[in-house]
DNA sequence: CTGAAAGCGCTTACAG
DNA sequence: CTGAAAGCGCTTACAG
């Protein structure tokens, strides 16, 4: 591979114009750029990137963390995260971001059992700028020792409250939610407003940030209007289609059925849509669905879904430019910046109009 | 960032001893390992990337790279690459794997009318030690202009003689396919042996490997039976969820249907399905449906889909074996390395079992 | 406007 | 077994 001092012979120039050219600086006339430029141009020359950084240029890259439970954890799949509606576009969103930006994004899978010395490796190596970190539960501490290390980096779905009471002054730390707690509220009111008064809840896991807030939302709205959460329609299907199919069929055959369902995203109400047809219950005739996440199949299924938008790509961009405003200032009056992103509702006919 | 140079003042020896231990050498006496090791650890110190680069060490990081059309192309999303089953897994069985064997993974997001210069760039500026591509087209020709920038890479889905025929002399690329055309080929012999004669095919884009290799295993398997293909039962689906049932709805409505479809995805059959149910007509009784995949949802749908999986972890783990490969070794006999990993049957309800 | 030189933080022959 | 020194390929004050 040719390098600057090379391409600066050929040009007839010194190493540090080279440099200059490279580095679009102005203090170098049109004549002089042009004719480094061509020089470059014709032996395809690209500065060195761990030279570019060591001599303290940044790296232009950010670390993207998804944190995961161990690789087995969801018996049927090797691999799942991916597959996982959520953590795939947000992993996705925000290469997309970052790489139209002129950002380089570096992906990193962290295993939840192997702790957290991985991440603080690779911060501490210095080989990206700052990163954002998806996947975690809603209390894990974790963060505070991140912090530590110094980088900037943002979080998407975390405790706020938790976030800002623990962490040291002077942390260069964003967070991203959405609005789950009001999804959570809006959906029991929806199904309220529709005559409905047994609801139960197809919940994810608790310790996960969305279905905390949702749940949250859930029996706020329930409390205040009196209505009573009955335990046998809580259903934990912890995100795991074989477990929402075995643990509605229980409930299914038990002969007792609430009138709606709450289902915590798209992928298990699809399942539970099946489940509930198979076993001869029409939806949402005799039981009505709502769900989270409006992942692209959810309205072609029959009938489709009404559920409330998880703003992947909002709150991807977000993330991105609050981690951009962390890299490039180096200093805040403000501690941290937090944004909460609303989730609207896409209605379409998995909950019955009027009773 | 505490460095090197300290930590050997600290420790009272040289740097050279300093990365003598760091890089585990075993010149290096029990004692003075663990005296430095010591230092090490509660200085935190992780040496820096760049620095390890620039002086010769491997980057221990391998580009992965995915392909896809400009970010506006499927009109629905404004992000739709991890939304894809394909890429999402694939990406994310790399990462896995990359990541379990002590690499780190730079993914990177190439539309493609942008051209190849952002790959030529990543390449050229020795940020990773070699590359994996997936979601070219089965002859995008600008494999040969990635192969002349010397680092190794492999392929996941290219077609194999136009590789080989093309590929200048000593280059350092592999090639992973799954085996599409036998696939193809399989699914039409298992429709006819239960007494279709009349097959459809709900098509993706046929620039792509595995619809086009499907394509003709369906086509040849036709023709050596005598059986007709039917011009009307030829629908283009293009992977796409809205024309596919756009499309099917136009071939419904003319009132004359296959008694079976060969459907490229899991996806587009699920779409398949609701489609075909909602005009009235019913799977696999009147219509039977064999599509490819095996997504996680495919045997949640009703009926479950018969389908071939697509072995997207196997081929992954290949790929990323053959990578590690190339850059280890400095030379080879061989020109290229090149696989294709067969696709097992997941036989489910979707196809009538005898009529 | 431009070049010589120092420096970034490692690794690795080399010499002892 | 161990240290002094050169080198990796950039950038950036500094001097002119």
């Amino acid at each position: 591979m040719i390098n600057s001092k090379e391409i600066a012979k050929i040009a007839g120039v010194s190493r540090s114009t080279v440099s200059r050219v490279i580095n679009n600086y102005p203090n170098v006339p049109p004549h002089t750029k042009e004719k480094v430029l061509k020089v470059i141009q014709e032996y395809n020359y690209r500065p060195n990137f761990s030279a570019k950084v060591l001599s303290g240029k940044k790296t232009n890259t950010i670390g993207i963390f998804v944190v995961s439970l161990s690789p087995m954890a969801e018996n049927t799949f090797k691999v799942n995260l991916f597959q996982n509606f959520y953590f795939g576009n947000t992993v996705d969103a925000l290469i997309d971001i970052s790489n139209s930006s002129g950002y380089y994004s570096l992906v990193q899978i962290i295993y939840k059992k192997d702790g957290v010395s991985k991440l603080v490796d690779v911060f501490a190596e210095n080989r990206f700028d700052g990163g954002i970190i998806i996947g975690l539960d809603r209390k894990d501490p974790i963060v505070f020792d991140i912090a530590k290390v110094g980088l900037p980096f943002v979080l998407v779905h975390y405790d706020e409250e938790y976030l800002i009471k623990n962490l040291p002054q002077k942390s260069k730390v964003g967070l991203v939610n959405s609005m789950d707690y009001e999804a959570g509220m809006q959906a029991t009111e929806y199904l309220i407003s529709r005559g409905h008064k047994e609801i139960g809840f197809i919940s994810g896991r608790f310790t996960n940030y969305s279905t905390y807030e949702r749940w949250r939302g859930f029996i706020d709205v329930m409390k205040k209007r009196d209505l009573k959460i009955k335990k046998d329609y809580i259903i934990r299907g912890d995100y795991l289609l074989y477990k929402t199919k075995i643990e509605l069929t229980k409930v299914i055959k038990s002969g007792k059925l609430p009138t709606a369902f709450i289902v915590c995203n798209d992928d298990m109400a699809l399942v539970a849509l099946n489940v509930l047809k198979e076993n001869g219950i029409k939806v949402p005739d005799d039981v009505s669905l709502i769900s989270f996440d409006n992942i692209s199949l959810s309205e072609f299924s029959n009938p489709p879904l009404t559920t409330f938008k998880l703003p992947i790509y909002e709150m991807s961009e977000k993330a991105f430019n609050i981690l951009i405003k962390l890299i490039e200032a180096s200093k805040y009056q403000e501690k941290t910046f937090v944004y909460s992103m609303p989730m609207p509702l896409i209605t379409r006919e998995s909950v019955k109009e009027d009773r």
